[in-house]
RNA sequence: UGGGGUAUAGCCAAGUGGUAAGGCACCGGUUUUUGGUAUCGGCAUUCCCAGGUUCGAAUCCUGGUACCCCAG
């Protein structure tokens, strides 16, 4: 067995789930070795250093396995090819997903890369999906624990990245992974899951994103043109968003929370509308730029499911090729806050097809009306 | 300087003698490998100020102050 299961080198994040992935793969007869990637020079104080405290879960994990862990940094290839990504496209107004581009740039490009280096065979992590071949062509498949499937994140990772890659905790329940955990004595067992953008971490974010994008102030209005409060640039908003606007109680409106509805880049203007269902918040159809698709192309126009952003259902939807790459898609439902930068991840049922960025939104029933 | 009105938390706002609703905003926790959403919790010993009546006042009385409206 030892023989032919051959050398994984194991992402190993200092979480439980990564953790736990070396320790399955060792009962599998893998030749196992971990490798902890700091990708993100702190430049601004002690305040946010728990990568120290993450390598040093991922070496005494690795020490109680009894595996090697490498160390590696890509902070570069990280800035270079997805933080600066993530800063044009916020400064252009939309919101990015920047772990999408740092999987498919970085922990399944660069990091596979140096684990050949080293001699793997194959890598592994912890996240929860499933791989696997099929007749021929690699496929990736949701996680067996729904409410943790992170096949969102790893749409836009190739084929051939995919095909050399183990996903051993996707075919787990996250209660189980932490019991397994527990029982192997691993330190990562009860901690917390780790949130932020991966390799950054927890931020303030437009306190995060003010450090790149400089401010520029205007004002918050109405679909109506009514001015009702002001804004510290649009970059630092999101559709769909209530924290942050800072707008109160206004005589002769009601009670009802506010919400970005739009940017108005060229007058720099914030539209607001008030109400968690306002019809200004929903749309049915969008068009993506050039979709990355798993298994290399794209399915037949027709009837899918589709997310529009991570933890929400996949709605069912048609969905159109276009000559350019892209797609567009008709959900039978208006969705909710629909947003420019986000990504669009098609699914068949539990198999993940791909997806695309999120180019333009509009409603198609409004249009026929 | 004639008349009328309003003054309650950052904002909107209930409360007209019985010991300060609610909403928004904000802050904190939870959820979450993006942003956001959602959810839970916190948030006026005090009601423009000073006196007075009363067992008891944000609520009644007196005097100030500020703002608004109408009329000049």
């Amino acid at each position: 067995m030892t023989a032919t299961a051959g050398k994984v080198i194991v992402g190993m994040s200092g979480g439980v789930d990564s953790s736990v992935s070396a320790l399955l793969l060792i009962e599998q007869g893998y030749q196992v070795e971990g490798l902890f990637m700091k990708n993100w020079d702190e430049d601004d104080g002690t305040e946010y250093c728990t990568a120290k405290d993450d390598l040093a879960d991922a070496q005494a994990v690795c020490d109680k396995l009894g595996i090697r862990l490498h160390t590696a940094n890509f902070a570069a290839e990280y800035w270079d090819n997805v933080f600066e990504h993530f800063l044009a496209e916020y400064q252009a107004g939309r919101t990015p997903n920047p772990d999408i581009l740092c999987n498919r740039e970085i922990k399944f490009k660069v990091f596979l890369e140096y684990a050949e280096m080293l001699g793997a065979d194959k890598i592994a992590t912890g996240h929860y999906v499933r791989g696997g071949v099929r007749e021929g062509r690699a496929r990736l498949l949701k996680g067996v624990d729904a409410n943790k499937d992170q096949s969102y994140f790893l749409h836009a990772v190739p084929e051939a990245a995919i095909a050399r890659t183990l996903f051993p905790v996707g075919e787990l329940e996250k209660p189980e992974v932490r019991a397994l955990a527990e029982r192997h004595g691993l330190v990562t067992a009860r901690k917390k899951d780790s949130t932020g953008i991966c390799f950054i971490g927890e931020r303030r974010f437009s306190d995060f994103l003010k450090q790149y994008l400089p401010a520029q102030p205007g004002t918050i209005e109405t679909p109506e043109g009514e001015v009702i409060g002001e804004h510290m640039g649009l970059m630092y908003y999101t559709l769909g968003q209530r924290q942050g606007l800072g707008i109160g109680g206004l005589a002769n409106h009601p009670d009802a929370p506010w919400y970005v509805a739009a940017k108005d880049l060229e007058r720099n203007v914030l539209i607001a509308v008030q109400g968690k269902h306002h019809p200004l918040l929903y749309t049915d159809s969008l068009a993506t730029e050039a979709m990355d698709w798993v298994a290399g192309e794209a399915p037949a126009d027709g009837r899918f499911t589709a997310k529009t952003r991570y933890r929400q259902e996949d709605v069912p939807c048609t969905l159109l090729s276009r000559a350019d790459g892209g797609v567009e898609v008709r959900f039978d439902e208006p969705q909710r806050a629909v947003t420019p930068g986000q990504s669009l991840v098609i699914y068949d049922h539990d198999i993940c097809l791909g997806g695309g960025v999120i180019r333009t939104t509009w409603n198609a029933k409004e249009a026929a009306a």
